[in-house]
DNA sequence: ATGAAAGCGCTAACAA
DNA sequence: TTGTTAGCGCTTTCAT
C-alpha cells in the first residue's frame, strides 16, 4: 500500500499533522499516549504515517524535549582489545548490557583508548548523548573523570578510581579478598611470593613494553585503587606471619596479552629465583602464567603455586586457585544503579561477595 | 576558581551568553568555530563556562540541530551471553568499535534479544539516536529488519540477511568456504558425516532445548542464510563424489553454552552412529565437541575428525581444523561502510576472504 | 569579528 | 478528545 516513492524531504510529525489536519499534539499522543484519542483517529494517523514513511518521532528531538536521551554511556579507558579479551571484563559488559536491555535503555561504548589524543576522547565523553555514566576501571589520575564530571550526569563507578564525588559505586573488598588468598598462600608455608598484576600507574616508565620488576615509586602509589588494595592485602597477610615486605617480588605488566602472564612470571623468576608460590591479581594472567610454567617443565602445584583473581569460567574448569567474583552481577547492579538510583538520592557504595576458591594448582613449597 | 555550588539550573549557551553580554553564536564559535573569534574573546568565555559549570554545548540539542548523532547503532537479536560468549562475535564487536573510536564515533548496542517483547525492542529501535546501523548476524525474517529500514538510515548487514534493500554488506563466501572444508573431509575418506550448527530458524520446534535432528522443513529452508550456505557448500561437496544427501545428518543447537558443542555431537551420534566425521559451523561447537568425544574415550582424530568455522585463537591454539576468517576485520569494514561511505551512495557488497586450515583434528576415518 | 533571526522536530502544559 | 502555545539548547545563514 505504498504511495510511491520516498518523499523529498522526511515526514516529521508536523508534515504529518498539516496532511492530516490534525494538530502535531494529536500525531505526539498517537505514538505517546494511545489512550489520549480514539482509536479509529490514531489508526488514521499510523496509517497515514506508514503511507508517508514517517518512521515516528524523531529521537533526537524527542530526547531534546523530554531531557532524556534514552542511553548510559560506559566509558573504557582501555584499548578494546584488552577489554574484550579479558572473560571478567566481558562479563561486566554482559551484565551492563542486560540490565540496559531490561530497562530499555541503549548502551553506548564510550572507547577513549591510548590510541586517541586526550583531546580527541574529551570530545567523544562531552558528545555524547547519554542519562548517565558507567566509568569502568579507570585510574585515580583518569583525565576523562573530571569530564565526566562536568556533565553533571549520574555516575556509577566500578572497582575504581575510588574517589568520584557524587558518584556510586560497584567493587568487592579486594584487600580483604586478596588477604585471604594470602593467607592461604602462606599458610601453606610460602616465604618467598611473587605477585604478578596489571600496570600499576598509567603511565609505563620501562624500557620495554615487556612485564616488569616494579619500581619502588610505583608501589608506594599505584594509581589504580583496585592494585593497590590487593598489593595491600597480601602485604597485611605477609606482615601478620612475620614476613618481610622484600619477600614480595611484584611484577607488572603492560599489555593485556593472552601471553601476558606468561612473560610476567619469567621476569619474576629472573629477579628472584626462590619464589615459590606466584599470586596473580587476575586470572588471565595465571593461567598464562601455568602455560608458562609448564612448557618450561615446572610443575604447579608441585614445585610451583599458582594462584589467580576473578573465577572466570576456564579458571575454574582448569581448577586454578582464585578468589571468585560476579563480574555480571557487577555489570547489573552498576547498570541498576543508574537505571533506577536509589530514592535517597545519595551515592551509594555496592560492594559484592568473594569468595576463596582452593583448586589444584596451590599447595606446600617444593 | 569554582564559584562555590552548582547554580540550580544548568548553565546553557544562551545563559553564558547573557551573563557575558555576548550572542549566542560566539559562545557557540568559541567551542566550534576557534577561529572566529579573538583568542581574548575565546579565553573570557571558556572561563565564564568553567566558572558557571557549563560543560559545552549540549549534545542532544546540537545533534537535532546538526542532523547528526555521532554515534551507529548496533543491532544485536542474540541473546546477549549468546554473542559475547563467542570469540568470534567478540572479534567482530571488537572490529567495529575500533573504527568507531578512530572515527570519533559512538557505539550503542542495541539489544533486541528474545527476553524483550517485539513491542519493547520495536521501541528501542526507533528511539536510538544513531546515524546509522549495523545489523549482525540477524535471521532472513527478523522483525526488527523492518524497523530498521523504517528508519531509513545507512544501514550495513553483516553475514546475514542477503536481502536488505539499501543496505551494504559485510560478508564471506560461505558457501565456497565450507564447500572447500567439506571436500578436505570427503577427500580422507568420510562417507557419513554429521553437521553440527546453530537454529536453523528463529523459532524452535522440538521438545526440549537440548541439541536436536534438524527437522527436515527446517533444512529446506533455514532462515539463516549462513547456516544455509554452510549446510549447501557441504552438499555440494559430497555430490561432488557422490555421496547421496542422506550420508549427511544435521545437528541443530539452539542455546550457545559452552557445552553445546558436545551436547550435539551426543544427539548426532546417536542419530547415525556410523558417522566418522563431525563438521561444525562454528568453532565453540567443535572445541566443545572435542571436549565431549575426549571425555568420552573417542580419540581425535584417530576415531573421529572434527573440524570448526571461525578461526577463533583458541581453535587455532588447539590445533582444529578449521576455516579461517577475521571477525575483526568483518567489524571494521563494517564501521568504515559507515563511516565513511562510498562515494557512489549505492550499496556495496565486501566479500572478505576465508582459509582452510588443515588442523590436527582431521584424518581418515578409522 | 560579532550579532540577529530562524528554525531543527518534538512534547507538555494548559485551554477549549 | 483535540488544539494552542511555548519552548528544549543549539547552529547557521546572513547582516553588520
Amino acid at each position: 500500500m505504498s504511495r510511491g516513492p520516498a518523499p523529498r524531504r522526511r515526514a516529521t510529525l508536523a508534515s504529518l499533522a498539516a496532511e492530516l489536519n490534525v494538530s502535531r499534539t494529536t500525531i505526539s499522543n498517537a505514538y505517546n499516549r494511545p489512550d489520549q484519542l480514539s482509536t479509529e483517529l490514531r489508526e488514521r494517523v499510523l496509517a497515514a504515517a506508514r503511507d508517508m514513511g514517517y518512521p515516528g518521532p524523531d529521537p533526537v528531538a524527542r530526547s531534546l524535549r523530554t531531557r532524556r536521551a534514552g542511553a548510559v554511556g560506559l566509558m573504557i579507558t582501555e584499548p578494546l582489545n584488552y577489554s574484550f579479551n579479558d572473560p571478567a571484563a566481558l562479563g561486566f559488559v554482559t551484565g551492563l548490557a542486560e540490565s540496559c536491555e531490561e530497562a530499555g535503555q541503549g548502551l553506548l561504548l564510550i572507547a577513549v583508548g591510548p590510541s586517541r589524543s586526550v583531546e580527541d576522547g574529551t570530545a567523544a565523553v562531552l558528545a555524547a548523548g547519554v542519562d548517565g555514566f558507567v566509568v569502568y576501571s579507570a585510574s585515580d589520575d583518569d583525565p576523562y573523570l573530571n569530564v565526566i564530571q562536568q556533565r553533571g550526569l549520574p555516575t556509577v563507578v566500578v572497582d575504581q578510581p575510588m574517589d568520584v564525588p557524587g558518584a556510586s559505586r560497584v567493587c568487592i573488598d579486594d584487600r580483604a579478598a586478596m588477604r585471604a588468598m594470602a593467607e592461604h598462600v602462606v599458610g601453606l608455608g610460602h616465604r618467598r611470593i611473587a605477585l604478578l598484576t596489571m600496570r600499576l600507574g598509567r603511565d609505563w616508565p620501562y624500557e620495554s613494553t615487556a612485564p616488569a620488576v616494579a619500581k619502588a615509586d610505583r608501589l608506594q602509589s599505584p594509581h589504580f585503587h583496585v592494585q593497590r588494595e590487593r598489593i595491600g592485602g597480601v602485604l597485611d597477610a605477609m606482615r601478620a606471619a612475620g614476613l618481610d615486605s622484600d619477600a614480595l617480588t611484584v611484577v607488572e605488566s603492560y599489555e593485556h596479552l593472552p601471553s601476558s602472564g606468561g612473560s610476567a612470571v619469567e621476569v619474576a623468576l629472573a629477579a628472584q629465583p626462590q619464589v615459590t608460590a606466584i599470586m596473580c591479581t587476575a586470572d588471565v594472567l595465571a593461567l598464562s602464567a601455568m602455560d608458562h610454567l609448564r612448557a618450561h617443565g615446572i610443575y604447579v602445584p608441585g614445585q610451583m603455586t599458582v594462584t589467580g583473581f576473578d573465577g572466570v569460567p576456564e579458571a575454574l574448569a582448569r581448577g586454578l586457585t582464585t578468589v571468585t567474583q560476579s563480574s555480571v552481577e557487577k555489570g547489573r547492579r552498576a547498570g541498576r544503579l543508574l537505571h533506577d538510583p536509589p530514592r535517597s538520592g545519595l551515592p551509594v557504595v555496592d560492594v559484592l561477595a568473594t569468595e576463596v576458591v582452593r583448586g589444584r594448582t596451590s599447595g606446600p613449597p617444593a
